[in-house]
DNA sequence: CTCATACGGGG
DNA sequence: GTGTACGTATGAG
């Protein structure tokens, strides 16, 4: 693959760069690897500012024709207000000051950053370096290339004051993998001096977990303090420490020099599935070992005491895992860093627009020495969006979907639509090469050639996708263009109406349309191939570089509301969409019930939708179930203290407090409610059976039962879902029930 | 209903 | 002496 595009991948070829750290005085750290050498740069280069004007500079001695002197501006190419002074200095503290200061008294407020600040264009110091220089992470390397290491803590607690470390499994892709071990308290910091000893000599470029930002480090950190042994984790050579990054965001990031932290929850999180645990994602990926330990946390450290050899092999099985799943997710931001001038680890969490095309927007125009663009004119309605609808609702049998793959990109590319504050044409080129690029890679896929082809080619499918997202982001975008947009999402609903009209005229029965998507219901007797030539039938119609594809065929499918719905296969596989099926809150007994229930529905056996009625509504009321089985989980945001102080009364907290159990904040409890004294913590009687059945009774009818209602008549409904023994004089045969939809006309656009 | 805040996940 | 910004569910008003 050439790397020769630089507005794809920066100008500067370097190769090997595996961690750069930068700071605004203008030094800069770059660490490369050539095989098994990794050599230490240390150099300078000159922090930036784009400024629209240079009034909070107007103290400054600023050189117009010395590119070294200690400040220095050029004028830019561009427009009456964009920033067209491009401020650069010697040392980047001394700049930052003073326009600080500067804009504090004009202001009268005080300015400490250049997000409270209009009119400027700056980032963080290794971005500036990265931007300057042209250079990128990662060039001619493979995923595998530099040295990643993997660690995990098990702890006989979650934080760090109330627990310790008694185990960490390390290992790395050159073949090492160590257990170090701290059996009485006394050996855990020898146990942390050792794992900084191995990380020193095994030298990774890399450090990787699973929530290593939320859980191991700080644990880490945390007992390394308490015990005072000295944390160094960072590479010889460069700043020492470990510090947070500053993301503006709830969980923390840290960063040690010379060595990226990636955090593979990062990446899972953004993948939209049911959980981001580890265990649930490596089992979703097919990547968890036949013969993988499961041990609950809370028993992890008991099971030690018992069987430590089950522990380590659990331990080494979590870091094995965590290599498996990185490869996985974290080669899309692997192939990304060779491209956008922003390091590794911010990667995986930055979002693919703001964190990937704009710096690398934001480099075309530094290197063109054009001005970047003036702040947009603020829109108080968001802009339109995607067409959605619903047509039908109910139990639809032979469902098919449609869509239009990658719709707004294929718009943007076919109807050239880009920012008109982008006057290089930077957006459309970036967009057009990157489609090019990821078509070459799915054709390497397909012909089944080795190399990263998959990851490269999602890497590339999520910065396409995030040009649409970047154009209407709104006024934090730099290149964002409101009108250019909101042409997307007309094109887009153009192309989606042509599509449901044209799939209509072609005798199916539409059930949802949703931006670049359609399920529809075929007639009776079709086969998929007939099924596949309507979609390319209608494909037929559709513009240049815009196509209608097949994604996939049902057996049938209960419509519930807008996005909300379940599926069920030809193989016999149930799928639920929406908040209205399951949510983390869903009691275990209701979603049995809702897994009972909802095949049978789907299949159009309605004895078997009553059994399953019947079947819940009996161990509910035979107290069949135990409490556990009834209990959500919630979680205790409040310490006691502050929830005594607050007005409002919760159920959670009144729970925990008449049964007299303290809490922390942030603690995750499960609940129930108790016969005639409501809200229960679960913890004191987890295999009881004294669970308000009335009040699951009520739950069962009104938070799930109702989910199937659109699938029945009124008068089925009200049959099925009443107790077996009021039998009514006028019952049907339930054999004799069918599921029924119905067409709706609610019709409305995002 | 809309707006704001908290969460995820880790032992 | 680093570095603003995820997506979604639930609670508050």
């Amino acid at each position: 693959m050439t790397e020769s595009d630089v507005l794809l991948y920066g100008h500067d070829p370097t190769p090997g760069i595996v961690s750069v750290y930068a700071d605004y005085s203008g030094q800069a750290w770059v660490w490369r690897r050539e095989g098994h050498q990794v050599t230490l740069e240390q150099t300078r280069f000159r922090p930036w500012v784009f400024a629209r004007d240079l009034t909070d500079v107007a103290s400054l001695v600023l050189s117009r024709d010395d590119p070294e002197a200690p400040f220095h501006v050029k004028e830019l190419t561009g427009k009456v207000g964009s920033l067209k002074y491009l401020l650069t200095a010697k040392d980047g503290y001394s700049l930052r000051r003073v326009i600080f200061q500067n804009a504090t008294q004009r202001l009268g407020r005080q300015i400490t950053g250049f997000h409270d600040l209009r009119g400027y264009v700056s980032a963080g110091p290794t971005e500036q370096y990265l931007t300057a220089t042209g250079r990128t992470y990662f060039k001619g390397m493979s995923f595998d290339d530099p040295v990643r290491l993997q660690f995990d803590l098990e702890t006989t607690s979650l934080t760090p004051d109330q627990g310790r470390i008694f185990m960490i499994a390390v290992r790395d892709n050159r073949g090492f993998e160590k257990v170090l071990e701290a059996r009485r308290s006394a050996q855990e910091a020898d146990m942390i001096g050792e794992l900084v000893q191995v990380i020193q000599e095994r030298d990774p470029d890399i450090i990787e977990n699973h929530n290593i930002n939320s859980f191991d480090l700080p644990f880490l950190m945390g007992r390394a303090r308490t015990l005072r042994v000295p944390l160094e984790l960072g590479r010889q050579g460069g700043p020492a420490g470990i510090w947070r990054v500053q993301d503006g965001r709830s969980s923390p990031h840290w960063a040690v020099a010379g060595r990226e932290i990636l955090d593979t929850i990062d990446a899972v999180r953004r993948m939209d599935l049911p959980s981001a645990s580890l265990k649930a994602v490596s089992q979703i990926f097919g990547i968890a070992p036949p013969d993988r330990v499961y041990l609950e946390g809370e028993k992890i450290t008991e099971t030690y005491r018992d069987n430590p050899a089950l522990v380590r092999k659990y331990a080494l099985q979590d870091v094995e895992e965590v290599d498996h799943l990185a490869r996985r997710v974290l080669s899309a931001s692997f192939a990304l860093a060779k491209m956008t001038p922003r390091p590794y680890h911010r990667l995986p969490y930055a979002g693919p627009a703001m964190g990937v095309l704009e710096p690398m927007l934001i480099r075309a125009y530094y290197h063109a020495g054009h001005a970047l663009p003036p702040e947009q004119p603020y829109h108080a309605e968001p802009h339109s969006g995607g067409h959605v609808e619903l047509f039908a609702e109910g139990v639809l049998a032979r469902v098919v979907k449609a869509d239009v793959a990658s719709l707004y990109p294929s718009v943007i590319r076919a109807e050239r639509i880009e920012p008109q504050s982008d006057p290089l044409h930077v957006f459309l080129h970036l967009m057009d090469r990157l489609t090019a690029l990821r078509l070459q890679h799915k054709a390497a896929m397909r012909r089944g050639e080795a190399g990263e082809h998959q990851a490269m080619q999602s890497a590339m499918k999520l910065i396409i996708n995030a040009g649409y997202g970047y154009l209407g982001a709104g006024r934090m975008a730099l290149f964002g263009d409101r009108e250019a947009a909101d042409q997307v999402t007309t094109k887009g609903r153009d192309i989606l109406n042509t599509v449901v009209s044209d799939l209509r005229a072609g005798g199916v029965t539409l059930i949802e349309a949703d931006t670049d998507g359609v399920y529809f219901s075929v007639p009776e007797g079709w086969s998929e191939q007939q099924e596949r030539e309507l979609i390319r039938a209608v494909d037929a119609e559709l513009p240049e570089g815009i196509s209608l594809e097949f994604d996939g065929r049902w057996q049938a499918m209960l419509s519930h509301e807008i996005k909300n719905y379940a599926l069920l296969g030809y193989d016999g596989k149930l799928t639920v969409r929406g908040a209205s099926f399951d949510t983390v809150r869903t009691e275990p007994f209701a979603r049995d019930f809702m897994q009972r229930a909802l095949p049978c529905l789907l299949k159009g056996d309605l004895t078997g939708v009553q059994d399953a009625f019947q079947f819940t509504l009996n161990a509910l009321q035979q107290r069949q179930l135990t409490n556990r089985e009834v209990a959500t989980r919630v979680r205790l945001t409040k310490t006691p203290e502050q929830y005594r102080a607050s007005k409002r009364r919760e159920n959670q907290y009144e729970a925990m407090l008449s049964a007299g159990v303290p809490w922390q904040a942030g603690e995750r409890v499960y609940q129930y409610q108790q016969q005639e004294k409501g809200w229960r913590p679960l913890d004191g009687n987890p295999d009881g059976r004294d669970y308000d059945v009335q009040a699951y009774v009520q739950t069962l009818l009104t938070g799930y039962v109702t989910r199937l209602r659109k699938g029945l008549t009124a008068e089925d409904y009200r049959q099925l879902f009443r107790p077996v023994h009021e039998q009514g004089l006028f019952d049907l045969p339930v054999s004799d029930m069918r599921p029924v939809w119905r067409a709706v006309d609610t019709s409305r656009v995002r």
